[in-house]
Order: C-alpha cells, then sequence, then structure tokens
RNA sequence: GGAGGAGUGGCCGAGUGGUUUAAGGCGACGGUCUUGAAAACCGUUGUACCGUAAGGUACCGGGGGUUCGAAUCCCUCCUCCUCCGCCA
C-alpha cells in the first residue's frame, strides 16, 4: 500500500512508477474520489460535533417546544448523516480497490524495463562443470536410483506431483535443514507458523488481490494455503506497534508451500521445477524505516543465500530485477538463478525482495521510534533454499557416469554420514 | 460437535442509558528531594483522521439495530476460557 498522502502531494512519482512497472492506473480519478471522501468526512465531523453538543444539552432543555425542536434537529441530522455515510460505502471500496494495485516506486537505481529481458546480471560464481559421459537430468537420475517416482505422485494428486522417496527424501530433509542451522546460527529466530492463514495476511502481504489465482483456498474456513512462509512470518507482528529497541526482527521458517500455477499449463512441465507443492526455508528480516540500513539488511539476506549455495558448491549467477518484473510492491530486487544443466541454463532458486514500507502499511505493522514517533517498518525477504526445486542442480551437478550420486560433504552429516547415493 | 462463561487503554480493573472529553491501581517516562539509588511527592503516559493553531471527531472484540443520547439495551459474527464428546 502506497501512502495516500505522498500521493496527493506528488502524483507524478505515481505515474511513472506505473509506467516502469506496467500498471495502467487513472490516478486523476483516484484523486477525484479522494478528495470527494475527504469532504464528506469533514462534513461528518460536522455532523458529530453538533450531535455531541446536543446530547448533552437536550436533557437540561425543560421547555417543550425548544425540546422538540432541538430533537428535530437531531433528527436531521441524524438524516444527513445517513446520507453521507451511504456516499461513503459508495466511494470506500472504489479507492481501496485502486489503491490495493497502486505500485511502489522503485529504487532509484534499479534498472527499468518492461519485463525479465531487462534485468541485469550483477555477478557469477562457481564454474559450470564439463562432462567426459552423457550427463543425465534429474528425473532420468531420480527414477533410475528410485528416489523421485513422478508417476505415483500423481496418481496421487495430479500432474505437477511428485514423491520424493529413501535417499531422495534424505536429501531434500538435509537440505532444508542445514539452510535452517546456517539461519539460526547467523541469529534469525527459527519460526514455525501456520501455512493456512487468513485473506488479511495475503492481503496485507501484498499477494492479494493480484496473485489471489495463484492460491489454493479453502472457501468453508475463509482460508488459503499460503504459496510461502513470507506470507504468516512477515504478518506475525500485523495490527502492532513494536519497539524501536525489538528492531531488526531477522526470522527464519521452514514450510511447505502450494502453488495452483494458474496460467502456466504447459510451462515447465517436466520434472521438479514447477510444481504444486515443495518445501521452502524463508528468511524475513522486519527493520526500521531508514533506507540505508534497510539497504544493508537487504544485501545480507542475499548473501545469506549466495553462502548456502557456495557451501553446497553450486554454481548461480545474482540479478538485479528491473522495474517491469519486479511486481507492483518491490522497492528493489535480487533473483539467484542457480545453473541447472538439464534446462541448458541458470534458473531461479532464490528472490531477495526490499519492499520498504509497502507491506507494513497493508499490515499495519509499526513501531515506535526514541522520540515516541510512530512509523510503519520496513519489511524484506528472500528464500534460503527451497527444496525440491534445488535438486535438480544438486543430483544433476554431482552425478557420475554410472548414474549415482555424491553427496556434498556439507550435507553428509546430515545424511547419515552417506557419501554417495547408489541404487 | 454439545453446554456454559467472558471480551474495557501497555497490563489489571471499575463502570447496566445523559459532566465517561472511561474511575482507580500497576507498569513506564519526566521532575522534586538525594553524593548516588530507593522511598515519597508532583506531572506525563492509546491510535487514527480534520485543523497553521486553539481545538474538534472516531474507536470500550467486529458489524448492524433501538434511542434525542449507547461501553451500558437488542441482533449477529469473531475470539478466548471452562466442562462434555471426538482425536494426532
Amino acid at each position: 500500500m502506497i501512502d495516500i498522502k505522498q500521493l496527493r502531494e506528488n502524483p507524478e512519482i505515481y505515474t511513472t512508477a506505473c509506467k516502469q512497472k506496467g500498471y495502467d492506473i487513472d490516478i486523476q480519478h483516484l484523486l477525484e474520489l479522494d478528495r470527494q471522501v475527504r469532504e464528506i468526512r469533514k462534513e461528518l465531523q460536522d455532523i458529530f460535533t453538533e450531535k455531541n453538543q446536543a446530547g448533552k444539552t437536550i436533557s437540561k432543555i425543560k421547555d417543550p417546544d425548544e425540546r422538540r425542536q432541538a430533537i428535530d434537529r437531531m433528527t436531521q441530522l441524524k438524516q444527513r448523516e445517513k446520507e453521507l455515510n451511504t456516499n461513503l460505502e459508495q466511494l470506500n471500496p472504489r479507492i481501496d480497490e485502486i489503491l490495493l494495485t497502486m505500485p511502489q516506486p522503485a529504487h532509484p537505481d534499479a534498472p527499468v524495463g518492461p519485463d525479465a529481458s531487462a534485468n541485469v546480471e550483477i555477478r557469477r560464481h562457481g564454474q559450470i562443470p564439463e562432462f567426459d559421459f552423457e550427463p543425465r537430468d534429474h528425473i532420468q537420475l531420480g527414477e533410475a536410483l528410485g528416489i523421485i517416482d513422478i508417476e505415483r505422485g500423481v496418481k496421487l494428486s495430479g500432474t505437477r506431483n511428485y514423491v520424493l522417496r529413501g535417499d531422495g527424501a534424505l536429501l531434500h530433509q538435509a537440505i532444508l535443514r542445514l539452510a535452517h542451522d546456517i539461519m539460526v546460527k547467523k541469529g534469525f529466530e527459527p519460526l514455525n507458523v501456520p501455512v493456512l492463514t487468513r485473506e488479511r495476511t495475503f492481503m496485507g502481504t501484498g499477494w492479494f488481490p493480484e496473485g489471489k489465482p495463484q492460491v489454493y483456498q479453502i472457501p468453508e474456513d475463509e482460508l488459503f494455503l499460503v504459496g510461502t512462509a513470507e506470507v504468516p512470518v512477515t504478518s506475525l507482528y500485523m495490527d502492532e506497534i513494536l519497539s524501536e529497541d525489538e528492531l531488526p526482527l531477522k526470522m527464519v521458517a521452514q514450510s511447505l508451500c502450494f502453488r495452483r500455477e494458474a496460467g502456466s499449463a504447459g510451462k515447465d512441465t517436466y520434472g521438479l521445477y514447477r510444481i504444486h507443492q515443495f518445501e521452502k526455508v524463508e528468511q524475513v528480516i522486519i527493520c526500521r524505516a531508514d533506507l540505508e540500513e534497510v539497504e544493508k539488511w537487504h544485501q545480507h539476506i542475499l548473501a545469506n543465500a549466495e553462502e548456502l549455495l557456495q557451501m553446497l558448491d553450486l554454481p548461480f549467477r545474482v540479478l538485479e530485477i528491473c522495474t517491469g518484473d519486479m511486481g507492483m510492491g518491490k522497492y528493489r530486487m535480487y533473483d539467484i538463478e542457480t545453473y541447472m544443466p538439464s534446462r541448458g541454463g541458470y534458473c531461479e532458486t532464490h528472490s531477495a525482495s526490499n519492499l520498504l514500507d509497502f507491506q507494513a502499511r497493508r499490515l499495519n505493522l509499526r513501531y515506535r521510534d526514541k522520540d515516541r514517533k510512530i512509523h510503519f517498518c520496513y519489511t524484506m525477504n528472500n528464500t534460503v533454499i527451497a527444496s525440491p526445486r534445488i535438486l535438480i542442480p544438486l543430483l544433476e551437478l554431482n552425478q557420475n557416469s554410472d548414474g549415482t550420486i555424491n553427496i556434498p560433504e556439507v550435507l553428509q552429516p546430515y545424511m547419515h554420514d552417506k557419501k554417495i547415493i547408489v541404487k
């Protein structure tokens, strides 16, 4: 959510933001609706003032005529109040509807462009290995080793589902536990959160209304399955006022993630890349409303993910995402793409977003500073690891010519010191 | 799932139709006193919106209603607690 006061004062900033992010929003219309609402509120306030005063005096009026007059006047006021409220009830949802889709202006240094083609690679790490044999993809490897069972996953739950078994299930757990452990060691508070949450949390984190088609719904209970722990974790302190010395809040949560993948039918249908259910360790930081500080933490959560990939010896590159590709709420965003031989290149495995106060406004998440002034917090999030997607490069890059897979050293302690996956 | 009870400020808690612009207490902060601290005393202590300001307005779990007037009465929803049933 943007600050409507800012919009009133500097509409051109938002015109530019809409243009850069590819949103077509009638700002003039919004400002006009806002003007009308403000006028109505003012009149309502005057009515309340008069009603309050009358309420105090009316019981003291002894003269029956005067008393009748005062009561008549109250009736008039109530009538007008009703009219104005009806108008407000029509105007407010229209304003909210527009405001909820108004994009946040991007960082001045963010690359400007219409789509992913304008994203900028800022660094690479690791060597792409050359195989002296014909490498197999993760499905060929996994099915031959009996650690991935696509067919039965689909039997149970339809397309884009899978079963991990044996060392496949262990490897999945191992990588999540490693990721979780290093974050806890870095001082992030581990959280175990609900994955079935209310609409508020989705609106608050900016996933709704835009992303509603991507989310599984439980209509009977008005709950929704999260696509990432970012939703419950960032919403944890909604409607609260934190104290400045509690900040920054550094949190990490492992959770199941569910995505309908609506609109991507036919895309990435092969393998474990785009699936309906996966598990992710997510890092979230809530900090003071300070541009310098938030930049520092944003780089920090990006570096945490890079560190893990380096521990796993996976080649990756970091992209700075351009305005047209970063989404409505983001201020600045980096993706990490990890090299996946079967897909012939680097593919997204991590996404590090800095949203400034965009989510905090929608969540009503605030803090009180040392001068007792209240501000909206700044929020950031990044993947630590998402599996089984990360199993794609992990399996493919560690395969041997005989179809066995070497387990990276850092994962061996989590796999009963097993060094290699064999049939 | 069934029955009952309860939701008031950071916390406890009074308040069942009209100076409640919510008593009182605790906590917190500031001050006086003190070498320092404690105690005592004095003061301050919610959020949002409107206004240059003085000030005004809304909010007593949410929504709706009754009334000239609602924290207070009515309806409805939500949440929590207790008991019973079921259950990993």
